[in-house]
DNA sequence: CGCGTTTTAGAGCAGACGATCTAAAACGGG
DNA sequence: CCCGTTTTAGATCGTCTGCTCTAAAACGCG
């Protein structure tokens, strides 16, 4: 009944999320945007109303894309200590494959963005399915004996969290094997976990 | 023999380093700094250089201030297992009274700035002496039987170094006692150390 | 084929940005 | 007591910002 929209929303949802993912919200500008999406500022304002709003689809096109897939992918694995360091491992090897080094998108927004407070809930609900998935994974792998049980499953799972979160910062300046599977490995040693490898290519 | 300064730098500093503490480089004006450091901007460039030039002073001066004193602080500590103890719970207390949950400058700026090569550079050196710290207070412990030697003191600091990090990401969003403490206390407990109190009002 | 509706294109809005300019002001040395 | 030097103050530079305006274009319906 109208005239059809030109764009693929999905398309440029992607165009906009690597714009923010490599140089955050406020270093971003409109046109900046509007050239990566193909779009004309117009209908882009149109389209999504403001650049916070945006970036918000921006950043919940990157959580589908990135994180969630991420969770489902370990999912799958033969026991879950083992989908734990298969996690890490995967983390790790994003971290050191990204020669901009521009870590996680949901920690970038995190510092950058935690002002704003509705940007804020929406960041918290994020990190809150994170530390459950942590949570639910490590108590499975208590229960069959593969990990610890020094500490509890929350505990552990709120460690296993701010590990990923710090890991997600060194790699933005020392992007260095060493350092960040050394601080992963640390962590799944103490737990009774199986490490991810550390020297030589990257498994696969 | 010319007209003498009528600021005080480490005042100003400080102003500045509160500016982009709490707003991040990108997203503070000239303006606003001109006027929490009370100087007019042509003072401020004559003195400092530009925006940039005066944030890294800032930032120095925030690493000054807080972090080198804060690992100061805890070298006076009973033991070397303590001291790690004492130390994180200094950084759960610091990330919880502030109101305006600015986390961490140098965690702040390791994520905003980082595609600025120098002061990439000027961060990675920052959190080299963080890891330093760690290792060093770490192998003591190990070597008084208070710290585990299930990990290597060298993987047993990174993992200190990205636990800091992520509790300092997490503050900015969530800063709930029981999460940050969690964390903190869980990486200590997996190392042998003592925790840090969770229930009620801090220590002190 | 108009008609109503939505999306395009591209110019352009007011304001904020980082940075600088011109002078006046405030010193110490000769 | 003027001179050389540096720092002040305040206006202002050109550019970029997020955003919006006016039209023209592209459809489906009657």
């Amino acid at each position: 009944m109208a005239r059809p929209r030109e764009f693929d929303e999905a398309t440029v949802l992607d165009a906009a999320m690597q714009c923010f993912w490599a140089g955050g919200f406020e270093a971003t500008s409109t046109r900046e945007l509007a050239e990566r999406m193909r779009m004309t500022p117009a209908s882009i304002y149109n389209a999504f109303g403001d650049k916070r709003a945006l970036f918000r689809r921006a950043l919940d096109h990157y959580i589908a894309q990135t994180l969630h897939k991420r969770i489902a992918r370990v999912e799958g694995c033969p026991s879950p200590g083992a989908a734990i360091t298969q996690f890490f491992s995967d983390v790790v090897e994003r971290s050191l494959d990204d020669p901009q080094r521009r870590g996680c998108l949901l920690v970038n927004s995190a510092v950058e963005a935690s002002h704003d407070a509705e940007m804020r809930e929406a960041l918290a609900g994020e990190l809150d399915q994170y530390e459950a998935f942590f949570r639910r994974i490590l108590a499975a792998a208590q229960a069959t004996g593969e990990a610890t049980t020094a500490v509890s499953a929350e505990d552990g799972a709120r460690q296993l969290l701010a590990t990923v979160l710090g890991i997600r910062v060194l790699c933005r300046v020392r992007p260095d094997r060493d350092l960040l599977a050394g601080a992963a490995n640390a962590a799944l040693t103490l737990l009774g976990l199986p490490s991810i490898p550390v020297a030589g290519t990257p498994p696969e």
